[in-house]
DNA sequence: CTCTAAAGTTACAGACCGGTAACACCCTAG
DNA sequence: CTAGGGTGTTACCGGTCTGTAACTTTAGAG
């Protein structure tokens, strides 16, 4: 194994990046195991050989786009090394591209609301990762030289975050449309203070 | 019939209501008919002799809570006739209510989300609503004299909308606790142009 | 009281769900 | 070549879901 050449991609990863593109594109509930193994070209029971149970599949996918997430931050860092104000432009820029390019908003967010039992193993995860990304975000503004990092940071989350909701439940003609004027805007006021 | 006394609440308004309170609590796919009709007091059947369906009664629960939503409108109106701007600062003291007193959001954005399905009847109707409550903001923000009020009324929606959201991934101590924070900053910077 | 319309009851159909058992296969490391 | 681990196949379990049929009960209008 780990022969090094070419090697066919394994089971255990066609089902998760198979189970991530269905969960975000139809939701967790609206998903069965079958689907995604068929989608998958395999089948049950090597499913359950690499996942404890659906939650826990469940659990693996949110963990692998947080990692994707984390792989776009470093990407900022990489284009404009040093240049931390550049690289919170960025930010705005990567988000407004995602919500052009997705109609189904934040994989985390969507679970969160998917799965409403408050102790539902997932949702410590979510938490955590968003707090991991929140920390991010406050640093970048922070690092930038902006006075008051935690309170936009905080805001151009909001922002985002609402802007991916609004996108499913409006339209891309509804409110988040306006979302880089807005994020702009609101760096520059910031900076001003 | 319509007998003017007492009257008992009729099987339709208490599946309604019953519908609407668990639909939110739990999520319209976590929550079956048996379940709802067993916590109104009443049985299938009669769910569906007044509904055609599943998707009708959540249209029919999404319909209500719009009604709700209005029934806020006026009272802004009625506590403060007439003065525009109280009426919006009326408007942010509610959304910051709503974000404490409950954690499962807006029953809309959440619907869109769990019935990813793009051609869902609910969908047209929330997307109706949704605008319809996107205008009444917009109105309200220019008859405050706000110059740019539709993106200041685009603004807060999304702001409000995050914060729902937020609030069900990152928890109560994210960034949704500053809501009123950047709301009434918002308001105050726009109002300075 | 009687008649009728609304509501309740029971049973069921048909589909789908997550998860498991038992067994056959194949590919590769030794 | 051979042994063994990873994989595929089939069948199945018990549960839940939406929705319907046929029948009984209740309550209010006249």
């Amino acid at each position: 194994m780990t022969d090094g050449v070419v090697e066919r991609v394994r089971p255990r990863d066609r089902i998760l990046e198979t189970a991530r593109d269905m969960f975000h594109k139809h939701g967790i509930r609206g998903v069965g195991i079958d689907a995604i193994t068929e989608a998958a070209g395999t089948n049950k029971m090597t499913l359950y050989r690499h996942f404890e149970s659906k939650d826990d599949l469940i659990i693996e996918c949110l963990r692998a786009t947080a990692c994707s997430a984390n792989a776009m931050w470093e990407k900022f860092e990489a284009e404009n090394p040093g240049d931390k104000l550049a690289q919170l432009h960025a930010w705005v820029r990567m988000a407004a591209d995602c919500l052009m390019s997705d109609r189904r908003g934040c994989d985390m967010a969507n679970a969160a609301i998917e799965l409403s039992e408050a102790d539902h193993p997932a949702r410590q995860v979510i938490k955590e990762l968003k707090e991991a990304q929140r920390e991010r975000l406050v640093s970048l503004c922070r690092d930038a030289g902006i006075g008051q990092a935690e309170l936009l940071a905080d805001t151009l989350s909001l922002l985002l975050e609402g802007a991916r909701v609004s996108l499913q439940s409006v339209g891309a003609e509804g409110p988040s449309a306006q979302f880089v004027r807005m994020a702009e805007g609101l760096i520059t006021s910031f900076r001003a203070r």
